[in-house]
DNA sequence: CTCATGTCGATACACTGTATCGATGCCTTA
DNA sequence: TAAGGCATCGATACAGTGTATCGACATGAG
């Protein structure tokens, strides 16, 4: 008996900690959508049995909750914004772009308070860029409404996007792909507006769509701020 | 042997059909949220075996979207608005109200594209009450941004409902409610801004919030609707 | 009356999140 | 150093999920 045939020792499974967990599902979430992150497929990432997890999460969801702090940290920004509208404007694009590297996230955004730390660091700077410029809440209600706008807007984006790959087709293709079904409907014509919405509407690419609306809100909160004099 | 004796034929099961099987779904979704519905206890409400469904529909998310579609039976508006603002005020707020009846449709909103007759016919009307009034990309551009408005702080309202209900204690107590975490955090001196929207914001009654971002978002589009001459 | 055909739903499968609790290793004490 | 008690950890088990499969059945034709 040598060394070599001595079996090793029952290997010491390497300790896990939040981070390696979250970010093994981050992993997962990005490969195959939310629903391909399952507690035994993260576990199994780890080398480890799924109720090895439970020692540092207690549920599913707050795992979840753990992946949405863990990307806002991406979303936080990386120098001082220069004045309000570009604090407001940068958070957008960079939960915008946040949540294209992460499409599961519109899956989540907006469904659970965030009060991890990332996500109140992100609160925070919003705020502080805010603050001052009017009273606490109107402060707050601009930041709730563009973070509405934000959450709505990338929701949709992202649900755009997966409607067309499933089809496989483009917008322009849009209505013959959704089956006949649409089609038929506005074949019908009970549905005018639908239908010259469709024909006439130009195809805007969704970076533009994104910016053009938010560029209105931000129009509207400035109006809001700094009421004219008089 | 007489005709007491005789057993029941095996009981023709009530033949299913979409609609009931939807409402059934509905119905469940209501009372303990989407989690709470399963084909099994769908199909166990129609005394049907789970099988069954698959007649009907062809996958659990087909069940989602028709229960979605449902729903916005409710958001159509009753009479013909007034204007266009009165047309996309009233849809937010139709919309708004839906979703506390269904909170469950709070986690469906802006999720996928909904192609069903009835949420053709909310954006039909939505379209058909701004036709004319801009070109139509400008018009498409305003019922969406309201909509992302809609969506997302729709969204956001339900989860502080939850938020509040599952610590069974008001926004006052909020932060002690949520444990020590966030009282920490603040109490760290990191998120002054923070702590002082926590002290010194007033408690807003959820729909005073809601209207208040909406009439924001309507004046914004009011001015691209009507550009100022000049 | 027999047989082919097509439909329907019971059974089965692979997988989920998580409660339970016996085995295991560790630390303390004699 | 040896033994004992304790806490921790994770394998097993459970109740449930969505849905593929395919045998049994009812139905229609010959």
């Amino acid at each position: 008996m040598t060394v070599w045939d001595r079996p090793e020792p029952p290997t010491r499974p390497t300790p896990l900690d939040r981070e390696r967990i979250v970010a093994a599902a981050i992993a997962l979430a990005d490969e195959g959508g939310l629903e391909a992150v399952s507690l035994r497929k993260v576990a199994a990432r780890l080398d480890a049995g799924p109720m090895r997890l439970y020692g540092y999460i207690s549920t599913k969801e707050e795992l979840f909750d753990l992946m949405v702090d863990e990307v806002h940290a991406e979303i936080l920004p990386e120098e001082r914004p220069g004045d309000w509208r570009e604090a407001l404007r940068g958070h957008a694009h960079r939960t915008r772009r946040a949540t294209l590297r992460h499409e599961w996230l519109a899956d989540l955004l907006g469904g659970r308070l965030t009060l991890g730390p990332n996500a109140l660091a992100v609160s925070e700077t919003m705020l502080s860029a805010l603050d001052g410029l009017a009273d606490v809440d109107t402060v707050m209600r601009a930041v709730a409404t563009v973070s509405a706008y934000t959450t709505g807007a990338i929701r949709r984006e992202i649900a755009d996007l997966r409607s067309e790959r499933a089809t496989g087709l483009s917008k322009l293709d849009w209505q013959r792909a959704h089956g006949p079904h649409v089609s038929r409907m506005l074949a019908t014509g009970r549905f005018p507006a639908l239908a010259k919405a469709m024909h006439e509407g130009a195809e805007v690419d969704a970076e533009t769509s994104f910016s053009t609306g938010l560029e209105w809100v931000l129009d509207a909160v400035a109006t809001k701020l700094a009421p004219l004099p008089g």
